[in-house]
DNA sequence: TGACGACTAAACCGATCTGTTTAGTCTAGT
DNA sequence: ACTAGACTAAACAGATCGGTTTAGTCGTCA
């Protein structure tokens, strides 16, 4: 009768924090697959059974760490926008991004890259991917129309591709700056929207 | 006394074409770090040995599949390209970009996921990942001055990134039609380039 | 005829995979 | 004083990992 399921990892006992944190840094360093459960104990600094009486199976602990990335990556995003007067503040998660990439994705999205890993459509971090998407078109959208655009649904779709274009390829180093570019036509595709 | 090095896969045996044909699928479907090679024997109905003595190594197995949809992909592309007048080339790339997403990229760019999988900079994909990214690059900016444009650096770029942008939205069914958008971006960005 | 290359069949290797089990320690709260 | 929870230590399980080895078959070409 072990507990392993702290509702939604709202306080984790000291040794689930160092697995989640260790856990976070080789998935995305490593990626999902190449990383075993050993490994993370170890380097967390735990033994294997209370990995899995804290988590109850990888496919959670996935789960969790992509969790905890999105909340980080909202959490960013929406306190540097937020500087900026509504008018401005679509084009500021540009800048948001340009730092957050510059300190935590030199691989590309954490989101994507899990999404490559984990075809199977039941994989309980699925349904995170598919929020944190979701999530950021949505608040893409609501900054569209605090900017005042006519057709802030279409702008939204844009400013997410623009959003996704970049970060992967951040991670792929053919070319300098791509969140500056991604910017420039964000920018753009916000002139003329407003127009 | 293996042979195992077919230079540049040019004529592959029959049991070789069937495992590259299978490895191919299963990379790409279920993630390389996934797929074992026990697995890719058995599905192309070829032993291990046969399959490492055409191969060498799972390393190079994945550098051939990676190389091989490259250039299914470099030959599709031009192919299609060629077929508009030079002035409309650069738009068209998005044309065939939504056609090849529609046929063989349901889960987003397969070099993009393999780049996810592979963080090692020695692995052998990885150049071919390189070359791949930045022959696209190169194609790009080839199309944009024959489109007549004043800066064909920064577009190529700005298409690239348009491209990326397009295939990995493509593989997360978040928004419908992200190759559209794509489009419709490139499109303003090449009216405006050309006045 | 003989040699070579492509191939099958299957055992074997050591390491690693996710996950479980048993046994026991330490600490905080009641 | 008792208990419950968090934790360590380490063995165990069965499967799979990438890769090698030995042995042998078949067809082609010289």
């Amino acid at each position: 009768m072990e507990a392993h399921r702290q509702a939604h990892m709202g306080v984790l006992t000291p040794a689930a924090r160092r697995v989640l944190d260790t856990a976070a840094e080789l998935f995305y360093g490593q990626g999902i697959n190449a990383v075993g459960v050993d490994l993370i104990a170890k380097r967390a600094g735990v033994t294997k059974k209370t990995l899995y009486d804290r988590f109850g199976s990888k496919e959670t602990l996935v789960a969790a760490y992509l969790r905890e990335r999105d909340e980080r990556w909202r959490a960013w995003l929406t306190a540097e926008v937020e500087k900026s007067p509504p008018a401005d503040r679509a084009l500021a998660t540009f800048d948001a991004l340009a730092e957050w990439v510059r300190r935590e994705n030199p691989r590309g999205c954490g989101f994507v890259n899990a999404a490559a890993e984990l075809p199977d459509a039941g994989h309980p971090a699925r349904q995170v991917i598919a929020d944190q998407k979701h999530w950021l078109r949505g608040y893409l959208r609501e900054l569209c129309e605090q900017a005042g655009v006519a057709a802030p649904d279409e702008l939204a779709d844009e400013l997410l591709l623009l959003h996704e274009g970049a970060t992967v390829l951040n991670g792929l180093s053919v070319v300098t700056d791509p969140v500056g570019i991604a910017r420039r036509l964000a920018r753009r595709a916000l002139e003329r929207a407003r127009t």
